[in-house]
DNA sequence: CTCCCGCTGTACAGGCTGTCCACTGAAATC
DNA sequence: GATTTCAGTGGACAGCCTGTACAGCGGGAG
């Protein structure tokens, strides 16, 4: 269930090279193609590889403003507003948390101005009681996965 | 600057298969592979595409757990705060926002116990002087891209 | 009206993928 | 100690895709 050595190794490879494909994988790594081949698969099989999409950046895009909002949620509103916002475009993201009906959802917008108008929308919305929002200024650690797969090759 | 409506088309097809290769992406779309490959070169040169590193869920890893952690740090005491939680590989994400010296991080851990392991690791650290953690519970609306990117595409 | 740019269709060589097989070595089982 | 099981190895094959190039075409800009 867990991960060895190798599959850490080999995600750390894909992550940073993704182009390179399984044959070069299998060089690189000192092992032979179908031992990648069948690494790759297992990990797919395993859940612990989605997919390879690619990932876009929504600031060229043209939303560099990203803000995270919590939301207070009136009860049994849940479903209610989960819908209205996975209708919203700049919604790229919603957790409900801890807490007394409480949600938490990432933001982005074209600007801090247009950030009004994407709070406006999210929020316009009966279920909703009350919204916090706080604006990304800087981004010190991007999303990132890899030093939790060496972590958990690691535990092996 | 800018995408327009093929590039959309293509981002979202690459999304949802990105198996599928330049080739068939033109078959699919109805262009000359040439028209796709020109337009991927553009898109990964203007930075809207990153790449097509593998999507790692850290669930299937042995980390079912997420919460967010907003941090309340001392002045001045930023860069020491950020150096400290880039070496928690269980922290995923880091964002500096608006406010009293205040981050948000996203954690993972492997279990609710194993969690509070993790936040003593993020919290034990001088320059910072409070934290409040909310545990996701749900994840509605997974993190998304491509309403964002048919918008986008839209605006064109 | 003319230039420029993007798209098309085509061509070519090279390399990679998907798949199969027999062999080896080590760990687990009896 | 002998055997079964499993993962990895190295090799082979056909098929397809990639990277690249080029000439022709059409529409938008100047």
């Amino acid at each position: 269930m867990g991960i060895d050595a190798l599959d850490g190794r080999l995600i750390t490879l894909l992550d940073r090279e993704p182009r390179i494909g399984v044959l070069e994988a299998s060089r690189r790594l000192g092992v032979a193609r179908g031992t990648v081949q069948a690494r790759l698969d297992r990990l797919r099989a395993n859940g612990v590889i989605r997919g390879f999409g690619p990932q876009v950046d929504p600031a060229a895009l043209g939303y560099p403003v990203t803000a995270f909002a919590t939301l207070e949620i009136k009860q049994g509103q849940g479903a209610d507003v989960r819908a209205h916002l996975t209708t919203v475009p700049e919604v790229l993201e919603l957790h409900t948390t801890t807490g007394q009906g409480d949600m938490l959802c990432r933001l982005v917008a074209r600007s801090n101005a247009d950030l009004q108008r994407v709070i406006d929308r999210v929020v316009g919305f009966d279920g909703i009681v009350r919204a916090a929002t706080a604006i990304v200024m800087e981004n010190p650690v991007p999303l990132r996965i890899i030093p939790l797969v060496e972590q958990a090759a690691r535990d092996t």
